[in-house]
DNA sequence: GAACGATTGTCTAAATTTTAGACGATTTCA
DNA sequence: TGAAATCGTCTAAAATTTAGACAATCGTTC
């Protein structure tokens, strides 16, 4: 499982480090959340540890709130855990609001963080591939809808493409899959 | 929200049908948990409350353990609390193991039940689509493999098919549709 | 590297299918 | 009811598919 942590302060990123260090197969930690886009486009971390108030001059988490949004409307969203500043309601449940999957206050209780991470994790696991299965079961309507209305030629060659390719281009073998003739299927091919 | 008590003794059918009546549209209560599969074969109830204890001559609970397994095994199994003698913690235990949602213990608390039944259904709910939405993904999936392994006048003959369904018989259009004379429309359907 | 079977690209000529067009009969819809 | 669209059927030409044959090439096995 792999974290990625989100923090300006150094000291808070080594510290979050050596804690979850145990628990999990890899931690990035950084300082500047711009670079979150990037690293989160491949889909690779389990989960982010986003600090809200990492912007010293904007107390009110504004930027964490925006970089939450960011993060949870990705394509492969990763569980995210706010860190929050101690008393901080109100910021923590506007969070929660928007997407985060839960949060933990400055100070925090080591063995309590592994845990809230852990069980974002499971439960962000869930929704993932639930995200998963529906963007799929679109794109495979869409592809039918598509179908619907294709010409027979275009349906025809389609399919022609298909097998051929499933055959590793052996078009003897791909004929004789389609139930033509072999010279039917250089002719559809040179189309 | 439907709920279906299951228990062998009338007065606690009586009494559970009590406590549930005001939050749930409709309770409906059976001593004989034969009636089970035929109830819930049509998916209308959203949770079960069964008595682990119901056959007095068995005591281990395995009559109950039998038919949560029935239930859970159901295409859109509803979700279940299971009801246990006090104290009955690894019969219980072992009820969760098997797909149980929740479970409460004789004498139980009124307020308590009231929220993990409904608590047992938000969870199951999720369970359900998830279901849905996989089995609908394999259906897709089978119907796309069975669609690669046709041969091309069966692929013709299935889109032709769809395409002059679609166009409520209308041979002309579906002609036009699929770009094909009007006369080889009627050739291929005479196959 | 020789030998073998399978595949390829190309050709021919026959068989089959598709096509455009036409025709009167029937259906649809305003 | 009346015009437009569709149907079912036909013809003859055009296009496609088919089986079969051939040498060349490829991959495998010995």
């Amino acid at each position: 499982m792999r974290i990625l942590i989100i923090d300006d302060n150094k000291a808070v990123r080594l510290s979050l480090k050596m804690v979850l260090g145990s628990e999990f197969d890899s931690i990035l930690t950084i300082g500047d959340p711009k670079l979150l886009p990037a690293l989160l486009a491949n889909g690779d971390f389990d989960a982010v540890l986003l600090d809200m108030n990492f912007d010293t001059s904007r107390l009110d988490g504004s930027d964490g709130l925006f970089w939450l949004e960011r993060i949870k409307s990705m394509p492969q969203a990763p569980a995210v855990v706010l860190i929050t500043a101690f008393g901080d309601i109100q910021l923590a449940v506007e969070a929660m609001k928007r997407g985060g999957d839960d949060f933990v206050t400055k100070p925090w209780d080591n063995i309590e963080l592994i845990a809230k991470v852990k069980s974002a994790i499971r439960k962000n696991r869930l929704a993932r591939s639930v995200q998963a299965v529906l963007s799929q079961a679109k794109d495979t309507k869409a592809r039918q809808d598509k179908l619907d209305a294709m010409t027979l030629d275009e349906l025809k060659a389609d399919h022609i493409n298909s097998v051929v390719a499933r055959c590793n281009g052996n078009l003897t073998q791909a004929a004789k899959l389609l139930g033509i003739n072999r010279q039917t299927l250089y002719n559809q091919l040179k189309k």
